[in-house]
DNA sequence: TGCTTGATCTCGTAT
DNA sequence: ATACGAGGTCAAGCA
């Protein structure tokens, strides 16, 4: 059920951009609970956050960037680093009133129950932005390698035969699945960066489970730009095989989806 | 009010904050160069950008909030996700300038080589923010977990005793290692969140690796708050064991570092 | 909804 | 510098 007000706010011309410089604790409380689905909102001030939830933790009063989005998501930045000290992800719910003099703002979710509580003792700046979004396209997946192979299966070895992508297992996918020249079963596990040895041993367990539940030999390679030492030795253990190959070296001729 | 030039020689941030909306683009560009080391400045702006590196992608032109933090971040957000759209880590080399009545903001970083261009159209607003960090102090994490077995090793099976954490091999790093009271050894991995396939295969790499080089039996124990079905039936195929722990519920009297 | 896996993962730490 | 593993990982895709 909406309230007359929320329906107003949604019919109400919006503005690019609202500044308020040193706001009214108040006003941005009632500015922030009325709006925060509509604008992003940064919010720079002098502020301490509390987060209990999966973990727990706490920041001290400090200067922070704290960006609202209309999905939910909170973030709290500091003056480093690409991560935010403190977040929450779309979904969450957000709220914000002044307790003790201070402006509070409190994002909850549910499964898991989380919640982060930020107060701010001095609020420099509120900036709400009305923004759209645009289109993005990536290029260079992991799956573009699987392609490619698919389209060059020689590349793996001479006689090689893809047979079936993402092929689900009972204990998970196997990238692709095919045939060598002797009728051999070949799993193929890519990765578009260099291979560890987290990789090798999901490459093996694949490779176990299919040869425990079959009489053909299976034959394991992990198709990767680049393997670890590490990864190397445990790879050799396992008798299983690597194949160099360089996600942007392939990038010729795939523009398909 | 200052003038423009006594704002655009700041050596050393001396506002709290400054603001220009809708800024002549000559002059963002020159401001961005001369602070991006000394403020965190965000720009909200018409823009589109391109990404070229380990790989590479195409933003449409839209309305985005862009980062630049003195470490060398850039961020790129849209109006949803946790996420940035596009981004640079800390350590990567900012430059602005004007070309062809566009404003471009260039980041670069080297290993790996990765470009990012941002041309903006038409910025709305730009903030620059003097901030300072604070303190940051976390709690759950998997080490506490680790340390609530060496304690309590009984929470294993009776007889478990724990030798050595952290034990490095050459195929990575065991978490916890030990003897039960038959003297097998015993391999302990452990997850703060639900265990998936990934780290049965982990453990599985580890458990047969240190058998192969040792007469004695050894046992593989996962010890985390879940286990996914996959993991589990990967797990018993194995012939792995599993310990159910809740880092939460570990809390009481943790408190030494 | 839950599960599985990729990611320009990022980030800390130890070798 | 490199490598390994954690992460409140997040986010997409599919059963």
């Amino acid at each position: 059920m909406r309230t007359l007000d929320e329906i107003l706010e949604v019919e109400t011309p919006r503005e690019k951009y609202i500044i308020m410089e040193e706001p009214d604790k108040e006003v941005a409380a009632e500015f922030i609970r009325k709006n925060w689905r509509h604008y992003v909102i940064l919010i720079f001030a002098f502020s301490s956050v509390k987060y209990e939830g999966r973990a727990a933790s706490e920041l001290s009063p400090s200067d922070h960037i704290i960006i609202l989005k209309p999905d939910g998501t909170l973030l709290v930045h500091g003056p480093e680093k690409r991560e935010p000290i403190n977040w929450q992800p779309p979904g969450s719910i957000l709220t914000s009133f002044v307790e003790k003099g201070k402006l509070v703002i409190r994002s909850r979710r549910y499964k898991p129950r989380e919640t982060v509580i930020i107060v701010c003792e001095s609020p420099y700046v509120l900036l709400a932005m009305n923004t759209r979004s645009g289109e993005f396209r990536m290029f260079r997946s992991e799956s573009q390698m699987v392609d490619y192979v698919m389209r060059n299966p020689s590349f793996i070895e001479e006689g090689f035969v893809p047979v079936i992508k993402e092929y689900r297992t009972r204990f998970g996918i196997i990238d692709l699945f095919g045939r060598d020249k002797h009728n051999n079963i070949v799993i193929c596990e890519f990765k578009r960066r260099v291979a560890d040895v987290q990789d090798v041993a999901q490459l093996a367990l694949y490779v176990d489970a299919i040869q425990r539940n079959s009489n053909c030999k299976v034959r394991g390679f992990l198709i990767a730009p680049g393997i670890t030492d590490m990864a190397l030795i445990a790879l050799k253990e396992k008798n299983l095989e690597f194949r160099k190959l360089n996600p942007k070296s392939i990038i010729g001729g795939e523009n398909a989806v």
